[in-house]
Parts: C-alpha cells; structure tokens; sequence
DNA sequence: ACATAATATAAGTATTAACTTATATAATCA
DNA sequence: TGATTATATAAGTTAATACTTATATTATGT
C-alpha cells in the first residue's frame, strides 16, 4: 500500500488553494516568478517556496535564462494527476508575454509589465 | 476562480495517506468505524474523524443502522476526484464481511470478527 | 432500568504548512 | 566594478492537521 503514501504528496502538492492557481496560470504557457507575484498578490518569497513544492512534486518543470526561472507544466503526469490539471481552468496572466515573447530576444534587458496580448 | 477553493477542498480531503487508504477499504463495499479500528491500527476517534472528513467533502456516503454506522462510496464525483478513486486498488478488510453480510438480518446482535469470506 | 457496544465530542499535543520580513545569491547592465 | 534585478534561503509567526486520552451520546439486549 506504498503507492499512497505517493499519491498523497501529489495530491498534497495541489490540494493548496494558491498552487491550483499557479497551475491555472501555467496552463498558458511558461510563465516566471515576477509575474505571478503580481497576480496572486503574495510575496516573492511565498511564490517561490510554492514553485518549489510544486516541482519537488513533479507537477512543473523548471528552466533557467539569466536572472529568470520559467516554469512549465510537466506533461507527463499519472491520470489522476492530469484530471486535477484538465479540471483548471486556464488563465492568463496579464504580464506573462513579456517572458514568453521576449524570450529569446532580448531576455533581460526590457521587462516590461505592460505588454498586451 | 472559486473552483480553486472548491477543488482544495476536495483535493485536501483525499490528501492523506490515511484518508487515501479509508477510501481503498470502501472500494470493496460498506465498511463501519469498528472494522477500520482494527485495520489501520488507529483509534476509534481517529477514524471517525477522518471519515467525517470524507464524508463533509462528499466523498463517501453514510448509512446509520441501530449503533452502527455503515460508510460507502459516493459513486457521484467530479472526473477528478472520481481519477483518483480509480487509481487506488480495492483492498479488503478482513473483518469487513460481518458488518455487510449480517446486515438485514441480526444488525448488532453478533458482530464476530472473526468470519471469513 | 441497566449494562454493553458503536460512535461522537472535547481537550490537549506535536507536527506541518503557508505565509511574513530580512538577507543572501547570482546574473545582467552600465 | 558597482548597481540593479530575479530568485533563494533563513528565521519567525500563525493556523491547520492528525493524532491521543477521556468522556459523552445513542441504540440495543437482558
């Protein structure tokens, strides 16, 4: 009865109200920490425990550029995993594009919040 | 995004190893409190607690019968929570048969342990 | 009515969790 | 090199969780 104790940690990794909008938000593409400091109006360190705990578990997937870190859903989840992501609804985040568009670009010189889609 | 909070809660309850093998019982049939004492190694009030937790997030469904108090599934559930229901295996309660077989007939009169399937 | 049995509630404890603020690390830019 | 920016770590606080033991409630059987 081992398998679980590991559905509980996954489980427990998005049974928290702040990391199933953190997933919302990923479900758009890759987004970094600036940005969802904005939009879930809690502290950078609080986004960034969160991330770790959602990437201990194996939910997202992290990649360094620079200063930044970009986070991105993990597509290879168990089926009970991947009902809870289908389940969110995708939501944007309004500063996400300048993460994702200026990627490769110009990647942290300009960082501007206010680019629109 | 109220859903958030709707599926923490949800997500919360099955959470818990404890919790996550309460409902493994559950998957073979009825089960009540007292057979679940013996199995999980816990006390009585453990039990009851956690299964009022389930209960309160509609996970499981209870049933009283004179002093008993007889647990199953909510066959009801949201794809996700019914994923996970399925990722779990049926485990049987060795003592589970007395509580479901001598149900309609000679409820809390002879509550024997110790009959096998 | 009284004893017994199944479950519930109360109260206490130890652990975990989710934040906070302050500070450290690391990469980039001027 | 020094300032700036993104993220990480440390330490502390508060609240929630999962148990425990003790006791109360409720239904049953004699």
């Amino acid at each position: 009865m081992n398998k679980v104790n590991e559905m509980s940690l996954q489980l427990k990794a998005l049974s928290d109200p702040t990391r199933l909008k953190l997933v919302s938000f990923l479900k758009r593409g890759e987004v970094c920490i600036c940005d969802l400091v904005d939009v879930l109006q809690i502290s950078q360190p609080a986004v960034s425990q969160q991330m770790k705990k959602l990437k201990d578990a194996g939910i997202i997937l992290e990649r360094k550029k620079g200063t930044w870190k970009h986070f991105r859903l993990n597509e290879e989840q168990p089926p009970y995993v991947q009902a809870i992501i289908n389940e969110l609804e995708a939501v944007s985040v309004s500063a996400q594009i300048c993460c994702v568009q200026n990627d490769e670009k110009k990647e942290g010189l300009n960082h501007a919040k206010t680019v629109t889609q």
